[in-house]
DNA sequence: TGTACATCAGTGAACGCGCGTTCACTGATGTAC
DNA sequence: TGTACATCAGTGAACGCGCGTTCACTGATGTAC
C-alpha cells in the first residue's frame, strides 16, 4: 500500500515525532538518523521528508512535543500532590537513566544544543524556558525570583547527575547508581523541599 | 620537511592530545573531525595515525590528560585557599562557557559518553572518578562518604548549569548568565561550603 | 669526525561507507460530476 | 449511488558529500661503521 488516509498519515506524524523524541534522547541529535527514525514507525526515509521539511525540522518539532510531554508530567505530579520529593524521585530513578520511551530531553540534548542548528536551538530554549517555569510553580515558592533560583538549581542538579550517570552505567555500574543516590540525597535535604515519606 | 625530529614528534603528540581535548570539549567526541584536530596544530590527519591507533584512542588519551588538567586545576586551587568556593566561581564563569580552551569535560562530554565506544567510555569514568575524589578533598568534609556525596552533588550541579548555559547561550543570553549565576548562588549558599568574600 | 644507510613522522591521494536529501514513480484515497 | 480523475503519502534507487582509515611515498634524522 502506496496511498494511505488522511487520518492514517496524521497518525503517522505523530507516531515519528514520538520516534524522533525518542531517538534523538537515546542517541542526540547528530547521531541519530532519519532512516532510524523512520523505521521505529515501519515507513522508510522518504516519508519523513513528505511530514518535515528536513532532519532539522524533525528534530525541532520532536524536542517542542517532547517538552509538551514533560509539562503533562510535570502536571500530573503537581495535581497528585507530589511535589518537589515526587518529581526528584521519579527524575533520578535507575529506570529513567535506562529507558528512553519517555524522559527529559535536558539530560541528553543540553550539551549538544550549543552547535545545533539555529531552530533545533531555539525549539530547546523555548522548551527548556517552559520546563523551567513548571519546576518553579512545582516548588511552591512564593517569591518569583526564589522560584526561578530553585528551578534552575534543580534542574542543572537532576540533568547533571542524570548525565553522570549515564556516562559511568558501562564500565562502573556502582558509581552510576551512586550518583543517582547522592544527587537524590542532596536535593530532598534542600530546606526548600518539603519532607514526604519515601515510601 | 616530512620528516622531523623525535622532540619534535614528541612536542607534535602533546600538541595533538591538547587539540583533541579542545576541539572534542567545544564539539563533542562524534562531530570532532581528525582533520580538524590535526589542522589546528598544523598537520595533516595522516600524522594523527602515527601517533594513535584510531580517533577513539586518541579520544581516551585525550579525555584522560584533559582530566589530569582539571586536577591541576583543583590542586592549584586547594593550596591557594581558594576552597570551593573559588572553584565554583571559576567553573560557573561566562569565560568558561565561552571557551574551551581550557575547562571541564564532564560538562560538553557527558551526556555523549553512554553511547561512546567503549575505550572513551572508560577513560571518561576513571577520570570522573578521579574529579569526584579531588572535589570531595577539596571541600574538606571530614567524613568520607559526606564527601563523595558532596563531590556528585556539586559537579552534577556545576555541570548540569554550564550544558544549560551554553544550549541558551545563541538564542537567550539573558537566561544563559541567569543559569550561571543561580546556579552559582544556590552552591555557595549551601552550609558545606564556608563563606568567603567575593572579591 | 665522516660516510652510508636504515628509520619512521608526516604527506596526501584514494578507499569504503553511511548519511541527509532528492525525485520519478505508485496506487489507494477522496473529490467532482 | 456510480464513475472518472486528480491528489499526495509513502517508496526506494540514486545523488553528493564528508568522514575515518589506509598506504605508497618522502626525505631529514639518527645510527652503525
Amino acid at each position: 500500500m502506496v496511498k494511505v488516509t488522511k487520518d492514517v498519515a496524521l497518525q503517522n506524524r505523530e507516531s515519528l515525532l514520538q520516534a524522533a523524541g525518542q531517538t534523538l534522547r537515546a542517541e542526540g541529535v547528530q547521531a541519530a538518523t532519519v532512516a532510524a527514525i523512520a523505521g521505529k514507525v515501519g515507513l522508510t526515509h522518504g516519508a519523513i521528508y513528505r511530514q518535515f521539511e528536513s532532519k532539522d525540522a524533525l528534530a525541532s518539532a520532536a524536542i517542542t512535543a517532547d517538552f509538551d510531554r514533560i509539562l503533562a508530567v510535570l502536571e500530573r505530579i503537581d495535581r497528585a500532590g507530589g511535589g518537589l520529593a515526587a518529581y526528584f524521585r521519579t527524575y533520578l530513578a535507575p529506570d529513567h537513566r535506562d529507558h528512553f520511551v519517555w524522559g527529559c530531553p535536558v539530560a541528553p540534548l543540553a550539551a549538544e544544543m550549543g552547535r545545533a542548528a539555529e531552530p533545533v536551538q531555539t525549539a530547546f530554549a523555548a522548551g527548556l524556558h517552559r520546563n523551567l517555569e513548571a519546576i518553579a510553580r512545582l516548588s511552591r515558592i512564593a517569591d518569583p525570583a526564589q522560584a526561578k533560583d530553585f528551578a534552575i538549581f534543580a534542574l542543572a542538579t537532576l540533568s547533571g547527575a542524570m548525565a553522570m550517570a549515564r556516562a559511568t552505567r558501562g564500565c562502573d555500574p556502582e558509581t552510576s547508581t551512586a550518583i543517582l543516590e547522592a544527587a537524590l540525597r542532596a536535593l530532598l535535604a534542600d530546606p526548600r523541599v518539603p519532607a514526604t515519606p519515601s515510601a
